[in-house]
DNA sequence: CTGTTAGCGCGTTCAC
DNA sequence: GTGAACGCGCTAACAG
C-alpha cells in the first residue's frame, strides 16, 4: 500500500490550527512566533503522524534543494572514496545530501551527467572530474551555482578549489631518490590536460636540474590516462628506448603500479633493478609487492575542506577571497619500491650511446 | 548573477502558445498530440532559451523524483565501486539518477541517512548496507517504496535481492584446498548478523565434513566485522590457540588480507606455511604479496541486475515473482596464496595435544 | 489538436 | 500570535 504521506495540512487538521501555523511551529527559525504550548502540541502531533516535509514542495517554494552534486571521474579509483566520505561527512552535518555521479571529463556522458544534476536542481557542485580548460563547469557557474573543484583545478581562478601541494610532493620524491644515489630518472607524466598532470610534470622539470639529475628531455614519457595499463605501456617504452636510468617517477600510484607490473613481466627487479615511486598513497598500496614509495595526500581532509568551502559559498554568497584556493600539504612515504641504484653500470654505458 | 531559469511559461510566451502545449510538445509521450510544425517550433525555442525542466515542480506534481537511493556500507571498500557503476549505468540509461549514501547498518547515522533519502523523495532504493533482520528497510517498504538489496539479503522474502552463490564459492574453495592436500583448515567467518557471513559459514560447515576435512568446531573463528583489522585479530587467535592447521578460509578478501598480514608479522610464510583464501576478488588483490586465491563475484553485473529489477518494480508494480531473488554464479580464482601444505608436522602433533 | 482550469505541498506575504 | 490568500513550475483532467 502506497499510503499518502502526511502533509502539513494533515497535521493542521489533527491539531485544529491553520496550515501556516504548523509551518511556523515546525521551522526553528519562525517557531518563536507561536505560543509555546501550541508549538509543543504541533510538534507532538507531527511526530505522532510521522510527518516528513516534502522536499519537492520545499524546493519549488524556496529554490533550494539541499542537495549537492558530486562528480567523480572514476569511483573505482581508490583515491576518491576517502574524499567522498569527507564531503559527505561535512554535508550531512549541515543537512545536505550528496548526489554522486561518475563521469570522466572527456566521455560523451559527461555533459549529460552534469546536465542531469542541474536539471534535478542542486544547490552546489563539487567537481573532481575536470580538465584544466573545462567547458562543462562554465555552464554550471553561469547558472549561478557555486562550484568547488577537488584534487584538480580549472584555469579559471574564480572557481574555488582544494588541491594538494603537487610541487612539494615531486620535490620530496626527487630529494629522496637523490639521497639514495640516483641521478638519471624517468618521469611517467600524466595527461597535461589535467591540472595534476601538468603541475607534477612542471615540478619535475623545475627540480630535477637543481638537484643534479640528468635533464635529458627524453627522460619524460607522457601517459594518456592515469591508469595501470598506461603505466605498463609507458614503462615498456622506457625500458625499450631509454638507456641507463635507475628510477621511475610516476605521476600517480596507478601509473606506478602498472610500471612495477611491467618491470616484473620483463624480469626487472623492483627496487633491485629500478626504483619506482607513485603519488597519492592510495589505500592498499602498502600491501603491494613491493610496497609503494609514494606521496601521501590528505584525501579525507581534502573532501572536508571542499565541502566546507562550498557551504561557505552557499551561505555567505561572497567568496571568502583567500580561502578560494586551498592547497593541502603532502608527505613523503618511503616504502619498499625505492632503493639505492644497482651499480650504475648502465648509466655509464648510456653516456657512450 | 543568478539568472532566473527559463520555465515552460517563458517558452510558451516566446512561441505564442499555451503553457500546456509546450509541456506536451516537450514530453515525448504526449508529443503526438501536437501538430508537428508547432512541436518543432517549440522544441527549437526551448533549446534556444536552454530550457531545463524544474525537477521540483515535476515531482510535486507527479509524485515521482526519478531519483534512486543507493546505500552502501563503506564506499572505501573496493568491492562496491563496480557494483555502483553497474547500478548507475542502468539507471542513467533510463533517465534515473542515483543518490549515493555511505552508512553502516549498525551506525547511529544509518537510520538518519535512510530517512534523509526518504525525506528527499526517492522512487526506489538499492540497499547494500543491511543486516539479516534489518529494521531500517521496513520503514522504506512500508512507505511503498520499492527496494532491492545487493550482495546481501534480508530474512524477509518479499524484499527483492541480487546475491552471489556463496555456497558454491565456499565449496570451490574447499575442493581446491582438498586437492592441494589440506585436511585441517580454519574458517575466519564473518558476522552472522549479515547474510553473507552466515551463508558462507553455513556452507563451510555443510561441506567440510563431506570433503573429508576435520570438523572440529574450534576451527571456526567469528570476526566482528569484515575488515583487515579483524582479519589480523582472528588470524592471531588461530595461531595462538589452534594446532596443526595448514590453511585459513576467510569470509572475504579483507579478512584474508588481514590474515596474510598477521602471518607475515609472526614470521609465518604464506602460502609456504599456511595457505589463505578470500572471497569477492576485489580489484587489486591480484597484485598483493602473495596474490590472493579467492572467489570471483560478478560485481558490476550484480549492480546492473539490481537496478534492472528495481526498474521493473517501478514500472510493472507487480514483483516479477521468480525474478525477485537473483543468485549470480561465482568462479574460483587460484593465485599464489594457496599451495600444498608443508609436511603436516604440526597436524600430527595436534592429535597428541 | 489546443486552451482552460485546478492543484500537488509548502513558505511567505498581508491582514486581523 | 494566528489565519487567509497567493504562487513557486508543472502535469493532468476537461473542454472545445
Amino acid at each position: 500500500m502506497t499510503r499518502r504521506r502526511t502533509t502539513l495540512k494533515d497535521v493542521a487538521e489533527a491539531v485544529g490550527v491553520h496550515v501556516s501555523t504548523v509551518s511556523r511551529a515546525l521551522n526553528p527559525e519562525t517557531r518563536h512566533f507561536i505560543r509555546p504550548e501550541v508549538a509543543a502540541t504541533i510538534l507532538d502531533a507531527a511526530n505522532r503522524l510521522s510527518y516528513k516535509p516534502n522536499a519537492a514542495a520545499y524546493s519549488l517554494r524556496t529554490k533550494r534543494t539541499r542537495v549537492i552534486g558530486v562528480v567523480i571521474p572514476d569511483i573505482a579509483n581508490p583515491v576518491f572514496p576517502p574524499i567522498i566520505r569527507g564531503i559527505e561527512d561535512v554535508l550531512s552535518e549541515h543537512g545536505y545530501l550528496a548526489m554522486l555521479v561518475n563521469s570522466e571529463p572527456r566521455s560523451p556522458r559527461h555533459a549529460a551527467a552534469v546536465a542531469a544534476l542541474q536539471a534535478h536542481g542542486i544547490d552546489g557542485l563539487v567537481m573532481a572530474s575536470l580538465e584544466r580548460n573545462d567547458r562543462t563547469i562554465r555552464s554550471v557557474v553561469e547558472d549561478g551555482i557555486p562550484v568547488v573543484t577537488v584534487n584538480r583545478r580549472t584555469e579559471n581562478p574564480d572557481v574555488a578549489s582544494v588541491t594538494n601541494d603537487e610541487g612539494s610532493g615531486i620535490r620530496l620524491i626527487l630529494e629522496h631518490l637523490k639521497e639514495l644515489g640516483h641521478s638519471r630518472v624517468v618521469n611517467i607524466a600524466g595527461p597535461q590536460s589535467i591540472s595534476t598532470g601538468k603541475a607534477r610534470f612542471d615540478a619535475f622539470e623545475r627540480h630535477r636540474g637543481g638537484l643534479g639529475f640528468d635533464t635529458d628531455p627524453d627522460l619524460v614519457i607522457f601517459a594518456d590516462a592515469l591508469n595501470e595499463a598506461e603505466g605498463e605501456r609507458c614503462a615498456g617504452i622506457a625500458l625499450d628506448s631509454i638507456e641507463g636510468f635507475s628510477a621511475i617517477v610516476a605521476a600517480n600510484d596507478q601509473l606506478a603500479i602498472g610500471a612495477v607490473s611491467l618491470l616484473r613481466q620483463r624480469g626487472v627487479a623492483c627496487p633491485g633493478g629500478i626504483s619506482v615511486t607513485g603519488f597519492n598513497d592510495m589505500p592498499m598500496v602498502d600491501r603491494f609487492d613491493p610496497p609503494l614509495t609514494t606521496v601521501r595526500v590528505q584525501q579525507y581532509e581534502v573532501g572536508r575542506r571542499a565541502a566546507e568551502i562550498l557551504l561557505g559559498l552557499l551561505q555567505g554568497g561572497e567568496p571568502t577571497r583567500d580561502g578560494l584556493h586551498v592547497v593541502m600539504p603532502v608527505e613523503l612515504i618511503v616504502r619498499g619500491s625505492t632503493a639505492r641504484p644497482a651499480g650504475r653500470r648502465k648509466a655509464r654505458l648510456a653516456t657512450g650511446g
